[in-house]
RNA sequence: GGCGCAGUAGCCAAGCGGUAAGGCGUGGGUCUGCAACACCCUGAUUCACCGGUUCAAAUCCGGUCUGCGCCUCCA
């Protein structure tokens, strides 16, 4: 399995610390609204991951905390004159839910940063015992940045460069730091903030400390995989390193994944330009799973853009292997109870190349694309050869195949059968008396009906089916 | 200004040295009362452009054009 590693530039062979075992943490969202469907990429490309791994026969220590301590959350407290743990505590279920609907696993462990702060206390202590960090006259605790030397290894930056961009913040910011390029590691509380007592002054942590003190707890001083998005890269998980490798004396994490952003109609996502959308608003118009389709249509190292028109078309092939497990389904509860046939033997052979092809392509970086197309090649596959007089094994052979590659990708494509209301059977009893009676007027009368209610028909050879829409 | 990414059919998107996967859409056909589903056929002599390396390049190198990201809170 190879893995494109930011800090490489390059795809290296995966090997992990302890033989079957991984140890990965990914940066979660800063629970101060709904998440949207730029925070929904990471969530689903890295559950993705994780999903791919368990197939693999890794056992996955997966962890991904909510961020709820921050201005924005503090920002929308006082907008509502509620205390900030009432807006991150009800974003924090909002979000949850949302990645139940789009079938994101949940963590290992979801630590929540304002749980965390005992850790974080120490983690500042440590670096500051060693030299890494000092204490400004304010009570503000600062990184030395310079004094790792490994500054910029992960984001390929040099620090004098930094220097040159950080020029005007150093200007226009009243901060007592050594340096510009020195970041805050805890910061005195403002009037009406929440926060903690430290050694050094009554306020809260800053950003980047959390993720390097969480991980540590759950995971370990040197982990596997450490994920986000791409534009976490500088300064975040820059800071995460120079923090933990600092303390630690250790390397912090192997393999440092990003995914790219989503864009909407070619722009950057933003609230101003009009173009954001919540997971939530994508809910009310489509099943989540397209969404989670769409997501992994495309290579998650590229950027990858949203429209109206691209989700039409990841409705439609998400569908498509829908429909053939349906009607895989349909067939394997009319088949008679014969034995699998030496010929269906070879048929479900040569199905598993399908299975060959998306591991070849999941083990290359995790190129969902291919393995989406792998998927498509095995729905066709079973689209032909499967029919009536074919046994139940064999129907269900194919069927299991399918329904294992969604799986990994975590795509759930075996609908619910669900039950039918007296009155709407008896509608689909009387719609086939009028076909019978070629009284198409009242049939198709009557599958307009149903189709308002949500339930379209289909008139198949075997029968009429029906299914929600 | 510094660092970096990308340009493949109408749209989306793999391929990254050996002669263009897959999906959506379009058009035609089979099936069908119609519709839907499914299946068959239909698509780039060509991978932004110009040079170069090579027996061989969409794939490597150099340049040009275009779009985008990071450098500041951000998935």
């Amino acid at each position: 399995m190879r893995i494109y590693n930011t800090l490489s530039k390059q795809k290296e062979e995966f090997v992990p610390i302890e033989e079957g075992k991984v140890r990965m943490y990914v940066c979660g969202p800063t629970v101060y609204n709904l998440i949207h469907i730029g925070n929904a990429r990471p969530m689903i490309v890295f559950d993705t991951v994780r999903r791919y791994m368990e197939h693999k026969g890794f056992e996955v220590n997966y962890v991904s905390n909510f961020t709820d301590v921050d201005d924005k959350i503090i920002k929308k407290a006082v907008e509502e004159g509620v205390d900030s743990t009432v807006i991150s505590k009800r974003y924090i279920e909002e979000c949850k839910k949302d990645m139940a609907a789009m079938n994101v696993k949940p963590a290992t462990v979801h630590p929540l940063a304002t749980n965390e702060i005992d850790g974080m206390c120490d983690m500042i202590e440590t670096l500051m015992e060693k030299g890494y960090a000092y204490k400004a006259e304010d009570g503000t605790v600062y990184f030395r940045t310079r004094c790792f030397k490994e500054y910029g290894k992960l984001s390929h930056k040099n620090l004098d460069d930094l220097q040159g961009g950080n020029r005007e913040l150093l200007v226009s910011g009243a901060e007592q730091k050594e340096d510009g390029l020195d970041f805050v590691l805890w910061k005195p509380k403002k009037e009406g903030e929440p926060y903690w007592e430290s050694p050094w002054c009554s306020g809260r942590p800053g950003w980047h400390i959390e993720c390097s003190v969480m991980s540590k707890k759950y995971l370990g001083d040197e982990i596997d995989i450490h994920a986000g998005g791409e534009d976490l890269v500088f300064p975040h998980h820059e800071n995460e390193i120079a923090q933990s490798e600092a303390a630690n004396g250790k390397t912090f994490a192997k393999y440092w994944m990003h995914n790219a952003f989503l864009n909407i109609d070619n722009r950057k996502m933003s609230k101003s330009a009009g173009n954001f959308f919540t997971v939530r608003d994508i809910s009310e118009k489509y099943d989540l799973q397209v969404l989670r389709f769409f997501m992994l249509s495309a290579h998650y190292r590229s950027p990858l853009n949203f429209s109206g028109e691209l989700m039409e078309a990841a409705k439609s092939g998400y569908e498509r292997i829908v429909t053939s497990v349906s009607n895989l389904n349909y067939l394997i509860g009319n088949a008679a109870d014969a034995a699998v046939s030496e010929e269906e033997e070879n048929l479900l052979r040569e199905a598993g190349t399908f299975e060959a092809k998306f591991d070849e392509a999941m083990d290359d970086d995790f190129n969902t694309a291919d393995a989406l197309a792998a998927i498509f090649e095995l729905v066709k596959f079973a689209n032909t050869y499967a029919g009536e007089g074919r046994s139940a094994g064999f129907l269900k052979g194919l069927k299991d195949k399918i329904i294992a590659l969604s799986d990994i990708c975590g795509l759930i494509v075996e609908k619910e059968a669900g039950l039918l209301d007296a009155d709407v059977e008896s509608l689909i009893a009387e719609r086939q008396e009028a076909r019978k009676a070629k009284n198409f007027a009242r049939a198709d009368e009557i599958r307009k009906e149903l189709s308002d209610k949500g339930i379209l028909l289909e008139d198949t050879r075997e029968g009429v089916k029906w299914k929600r829409a």
